[in-house]
RNA sequence: GGGCGAAUAGCUCAGUUGGUUAGAGCGCUACUCUUACAAAGUAGAUGUCGGGGGUUCGAGUCCCUCUUCGCCCACCA
């Protein structure tokens, strides 16, 4: 530690210092938190990070503003706990690792085996976990690292364990059939974010299916249009409208409606849909109504090529306004026709075996893949006479984001958790005001998406993640399966509660095991039950993590105090995913909701205002910001750019190695492994460098301007404080009795006592930026540039001294508070410089000494509201003002700095006592001389004038004087003067407004006019001196 | 298709309940190494507040509409 504050450096050393602090802040466990019952509780849970792979600036965004919180809330005193972790996000990190594997040793999961796989994910997990961690430290988030956590870790897996038992012994959990994604490649299903749709040229084949007992006058075959013919092979009924007409009808409606209220611009379009429409009633109507009634009849037709019967249904999902008007219905294979098959009670035909090749209920079509299977269809078809017409056209099909192949729907069993019940406590947690989402207008989604009530389907086919704790054994009969059960219910264990069953129809029973008990499970695989594969989704674990976390299912004294937790602080895109099932999770578990408010921050968009994803390659590293800015900077740039309503928008450069150079990141170099420097040619690597060759070179950084301005702030603070430091030599401590307290003095206390206020009043509201800009501009515009400027020749008056010294440290200290949770690094390397010189920094008596050696522990400040003076404040607005008008002429006249310059104020006499005082300021601020002040001051014979509302200022241009300048600059015053006075003169001649504006609005202008008459006067009285000294 | 949000200086963004001539940072120009800080200081230039209507004495701000962009949800035989 530098003891002499003449020896401390003029930058600060975050490189060496965040180190150190973080090991001194860890050591003297300052980020622990323990349940304390002289202490309100606050909590925060991290959103845990996927080991996925290391963090990029969004969850620095996120992270950050936790931790703002989190010291803000330890300096108030709370008993502030974050809790750290990670998520295991299965299918994302299996298909990481997957992928690995493939591209590494060209092997695939079913090379490896599960447990092989599964310990191969584990090896990722640990090396990733500890990359986000290590992150997270180097940010300096005090999260209490003795308690983190892992979604897969022993104790949530108990509390899944736990929660997915008591959901099924409610009966909450069913296993039903469920159409996923199939990414026929890698066998496996895929999440729907995992689904991307590309736009491909396709076809559109309209088939001709018999109908086989029509009647004479009814048609005898049903055209249905497809774009994956193959599919047919598994079609169970052709569905048409069975209100045809009406149906157009109301389709017909809408688009009069749209019709009536288009623009010039999209009427063509829309009569052209009307045209088209009208010709379909001709053409198609009167056999849509026909067979509608066929269908109504109980009509089957014979499907082609597999030669099986099947019915003509009625179903409104076949609209007459498309296509042939009918629908060929392949329950197995589309979704909608899912959704048709479980209205109609249809036959579900699954053709497909789950490598994508066709099975025996195929036929003759078995073992084809599905293109081949397609081409030979479509040919049978085409010979056999049932292909009516082939259309080109584009279709946007799914594809499989991890194997780029087609999505084949593929109706396979999913476990399901019913949501009525869960959903409803969910809305009515935030309906009722018992969970607040910040900013309001997020309630809205979270509302709609949970009254769908669908139900959660939370089966995945995958190795990585909790398997389900389900053993089944299909029986023959009902009685058999039923008698099992009541078998097993005779069991001890389930006397103890910690097994349940359920019988799946017809007779497969299912037990359901609460713990890891491996006697248990023993038992059954006895008897022949096999454990379910599937493991949960990775939100079902997320879900209870605020709760898991702390223990639960043990009623432990972290769950008791620390739950519900404070304060979630997450992104917009996992409100519903994530958000509202910790709710209903939390409600379901504990009996109460997780978090009492929700505060959904902005996205970070790169430069071209997409967000950052590591698919995309516009990522960036935090530690990159925070190797070239510091954390400080990384922290405070973040804050400064959480507004409630704009995303952020963060054009980055990769930063060459070699010579510093910066490049600016392109959509076309963001995904490059090398990139040649255009200032000095040599070659440096990204984060996407996997080849050796490329790995061997250095890694050229990614940043972004955007934190210099924080860069500097701190900076700013630092060689502020470093003024202060030195200038404390003799300080004594004490309190400062109010007369000896100057104008400048009472601004800055009055000043700091607004700041405490709305910094406080900013963060309860999450308004980051406004807090931040608060602190910035009264730490750099206020305390910087005028209190410590004007400190300067008080400190060498013996007289003011020691009531400087106070004032300034009293004002850094309190400064130093109100940044802490912002900047945490540079606030404390400056307190604990501070505490060395100035151990004892408050003025007022009646405050007791900081027992804190920490900043990180000290205190919150209170804002003493006495202390804002609105009288003071506009003295000192006048004072500046006046420095302002000097500084102005001066540099106009091109007056060195070096030169003295003198000038007279006129203006009343109690603003001349107050201006005299403030001289030597003059001096120090504008090198400036105030020659006289009052209402009748004698001016300079050459002068410049500035007008300030109450006062004119007149420099002394004698000797120095630039005069054509002066003159055109007060001629383009005049001007803008003359032009505003018209202005004002019309607005105030109307007749409505001076009626109708409220009183203090009309006199406001009347003032406005008469102080810009006065201005113009003295203008031109200035420009007419000005052209006679010139003798023109 | 439904919902939400955004559009303000060259760039990135503020702008509280409508009220003088719309602000900040970066960048730009000029001048300063003045003993805390050149990552600084002083001064300066830069705007059809996306377009069009409307309400109002008065609109960046409120209403309608259009355009563009982003996000979420749904759907696409």
């Amino acid at each position: 530690m530098i003891s002499k504050a003449e020896e401390i450096p003029n930058r600060f050393d975050f490189a060496t210092e965040a180190p150190r602090l973080l090991d001194a802040w860890e050591s003297h466990g300052c980020f622990q938190a323990d349940p304390n019952p002289q202490k309100t509780p606050f909590t925060i849970v991290i959103p845990p990070p996927n080991v996925t792979g290391a963090l990029h600036l969004g969850h620095a965004l996120n992270n950050t503003l936790q931790d703002i919180l989190i010291r803000w809330h330890r300096m108030q005193g709370h008993e502030s706990l974050w809790i750290p972790g990670t998520d295991h996000a299965g299918i994302a990190t299996q298909a990481v690792v997957e992928r690995r594997l493939k591209e590494l040793e060209n092997k695939t999961r079913h090379d490896l085996g599960r447990e092989s796989l599964v310990q191969r994910i584990w090896e990722w997990k640990d090396q990733y976990e500890a990359r986000i961690l290590q992150q997270l430290k180097r940010m300096g988030c005090s999260c209490d690292w003795r308690r983190t956590r892992f979604t897969l870790d022993p104790m949530c897996a108990r509390a899944v364990r736990t929660t997915f038992f008591d959901l099924f012994r409610k009966g909450w959990i069913y296993r039903g059939k469920r159409l996923v994604n199939w990414d026929t490649f890698l066998q496996t299903a895929v999440s729907d974010d995992e689904v991307f749709h590309e736009t491909i040229k396709g076809h559109f084949w309209h088939l001709r299916y018999p109908i086989l007992d029509s009647r004479p006058g009814d048609p005898d075959f049903a055209v249905v249009a497809t774009t994956r013919p193959e599919t047919m092979l598994g079609d169970t009924a052709v569905a048409v409208h069975p209100e045809p007409a009406k149906a157009l009808d109301l389709v017909e409606a809408d688009l009069q409606a749209k019709l009536a209220g288009a623009s010039a611009k999209d009427r063509p379009a829309l009569e052209l849909q009307l045209q088209e429409l009208q010709q379909r009633r001709e053409n198609l109507l009167p056999n849509l109504i026909k067979l509608a009634d066929m269908a109504k009849r109980g009509v089957q037709l014979r499907l082609p090529l597999a030669n099986r019967e099947i019915p003509l249904i009625c179903d409104p999902w076949a609209k007459p306004e498309l296509g042939s008007g009918c629908v060929k219905i392949t329950p197995a294979h589309d979704p909608n026709d899912y959704e048709v098959g479980l209205r109609c009670q249809l036959p579900m035909l699954n053709i497909l075996h789950p490598n994508g090749t066709l099975n025996e209920n195929a036929g003759a079509y078995a073992g084809l893949t599905i293109a081949k299977a397609r081409n030979k269809v479509v040919a049978d078809l085409e010979t056999q006479g049932f292909l009516v017409q082939v259309e080109d056209r584009e279709i946007d099909l799914a594809h499989s984001d991890r194997s780029k192949t087609p999505i084949e729907p593929y109706l396979a069993d999913q476990w399901f958790v019913r949501m009525d019940r869960l959903a409803q406590m969910a809305m009515d947690a935030v309906e009722r005001g018992r969970v607040k989402i910040v900013p309001e207008r997020y309630a809205r989604g979270y509302l709609d998406w949970l009254s769908e009530k669908r139900d959660w389907p939370v089966g995945r086919q995958l190795w990585w993640g909790h398997q389900i704790s389900i053993w089944s054994k299909p029986f023959n009969s009902r009685e058999s399966c039923e008698a099992a059960q009541h078998a097993i219910e005779r069991w001890p264990e389930f006397a103890q509660g910690k097994i349940a069953c359920s019988i799946e129809e017809p007779h497969l029973l299912h037990v359901c095991v609460r713990d890891e008990d491996e006697p248990i499970q023993g038992k059954l695989e006895k008897e022949e039950f096999v454990r379910q594969e599937d493991v949960l989704d990775t939100w079902f674990s997320s879900a209870l993590w605020p709760h898991s976390t702390l223990g639960w299912p043990e009623p432990t004294p972290e769950l008791k105090y620390f739950y519900p937790t404070s304060t979630l602080i997450t992104s917009r895109d996992i409100i519903t995913l994530w958000v509202a099932r910790m709710v209903l999770m939390g409600l379901n578990n504990v009996g109460e909701v997780p978090f009492r408010e929700v505060f959904i921050h902005p996205k970070i968009l790169d430069g071209f205002g997409e967000t950052m994803s590591k698919s995309k390659g516009n990522g960036v590293d935090p530690i990159d910001i925070i190797d070239r800015f510091g954390p400080d900077a990384l922290r405070f740039g973040l804050a400064w750019l959480t507004t409630e309503t704009q995303d952020v928008r963060m054009p980055v450069q990769y930063e060459c190695p070699h010579c510093q150079a910066l490049i600016a990141q392109s959509k076309e170099n963001r995904q490059l492994a090398r990139i040649h420097c255009e200032k000095c040619g040599e070659a440096f690597s990204t984060q996407w460098a996997e080849s050796e060759e490329d790995k061997a070179l250095l890694r050229g950084a990614v940043v972004s301007e955007r934190f210099e301005v924080a860069r500097n702030f701190c900076n700013k603070l630092w060689n502020a404080s470093r003024f202060v430091l030195m200038n404390l030599e003799g300080f004594q401590a004490g309190s400062v009795p109010s007369s000896d307290l100057r104008l400048e003095d009472r601004w800055i206390l009055s000043r700091l006592a607004s700041l405490t206020r709305n910094v406080t009043e900013s963060l309860r509201h999450y308004r980051y930026a406004e807090a931040a800009r608060e602190l910035y501009e009264f730490s750099w515009d206020q305390f910087c540039s005028y209190y410590v400027e004007m400190a300067k020749p008080r400190l060498a008056n013996p007289e003011h001294r020691a009531t400087v010294q106070r004032v300034l440290a009293h004002t850094l200290d309190v400064t130093l508070r109100l940044l802490h949770p912002v900047i945490p690094f540079v606030t404390e390397a400056i307190w604990q410089h501070l505490n060395q010189i100035a151990p004892q920094r408050s003025i007022r008596e009646s405050e007791s000494p900081e027992p804190e050696p920490w900043l990180i522990r000290a205190t919150w400040p209170t804002a003493h509201l006495q202390d804002i003076d609105e009288a003071i404040e506009r003295q000192f607005a006048m004072f500046t003002s006046v420095v302002g008008a000097v500084r102005e002429v001066r540099a106009r006249q091109g007056v060195a700095p070096r030169e003295l310059i003198r000038f007279v104020v006129q203006c009343s006499d109690d603003m001349a006592m107050l201006l005299k005082d403030m001289g030597p300021f003059f001096s120090s601020l504008a090198n400036a001389q105030c020659l006289e002040a009052g209402q009748h001051a004698p001016l300079p014979a050459l002068r410049a004038h500035v007008a300030l509302g109450q006062a004119d200022v007149f420099v002394d241009l004698s000797g120095l004087v630039d005069v054509d300048a002066e003159i055109s600059r007060n001629e383009k015053l005049l001007e803008n003067l003359t032009k505003q006075i018209q202005s004002k003169q019309n607005k105030l001649n109307n007749e409505n407004f001076v009626s109708r504006a409220p009183a203090d609005v009309v006199a406001k202008e009347r003032d406005s006019l008469h102080e810009l008459a006065h201005q113009k006067s003295a203008a031109e009285e200035v420009l007419a001196q000005l052209r006679s000294s010139k003798g023109v």
